[in-house]
DNA sequence: AGGTCTCATCAACCTGTGCTGATATCAAGC
DNA sequence: GCTTGATATCAGCACAGGTTGATGAGACCT
């Protein structure tokens, strides 16, 4: 999950669609990408639960999922609490 | 610097190393991963200010840095709650 | 129905990067 | 000082995955 921010261009996406919801028209636009190219993106995005698909007609909204986002964020400060607690544990060679 | 922690096996030695500080030969062991590898991937963590090196003798052990961590936690749910607040907002083609 | 527009899917290509083997460096012990 | 063991660096390989072009499936309009 974490995996998919780490292509810059899918984190230019997601930090796009944290403003509000766009169609693949405007992600197009705005990253100078081709089209199929942020599709498949926004494939990814999908089914990994980061972005929801909105059917409009002939266009396509996609919406960030907060949900995700947020429980990412949480295994990191997870992380990072574990790592403070035991700040002075060394395990011997 | 989330993008480092999209590699497998970076996550598991940012996994392992909070659990207390890890030498190099540790973390080879637990990995089953050869020490070149182990060792490339160290200093990317450590470029990123993810770990930090503390030479022990002929020994190198690293340790995790908490406050990286929760800087890209605390990124994330600035994300998720900037969505949360435009979660109506849907720019018109 | 035909035409046009948006979007998705597919196949093929190519770059980035994870991985390996060989080698160098440094510390510890004899 | 020499050997041994731990770690770092380098060059090269291999493969995943990002990128592109072509094509197809729907939706809207006249």
């Amino acid at each position: 999950m974490i995996r998919l921010l780490a292509d810059p261009l899918r984190a230019r996406m997601v930090e796009l669609l944290a403003d509000g919801a766009l169609c693949t028209c405007h992600l197009v636009a705005e990253l100078d990408a081709k089209q199929p190219l942020v599709s498949h993106h926004l494939r990814a995005l999908r089914e990994a639960g980061v972005v929801e698909r909105e059917p409009h007609g002939r266009f396509t909204y996609y919406r960030l999922r907060p949900d995700t986002l947020t429980a990412a964020a949480d295994r990191l400060t997870a992380l990072a609490a574990r790592a403070r607690a035991n700040a002075g544990v060394r395990r011997e060679c």
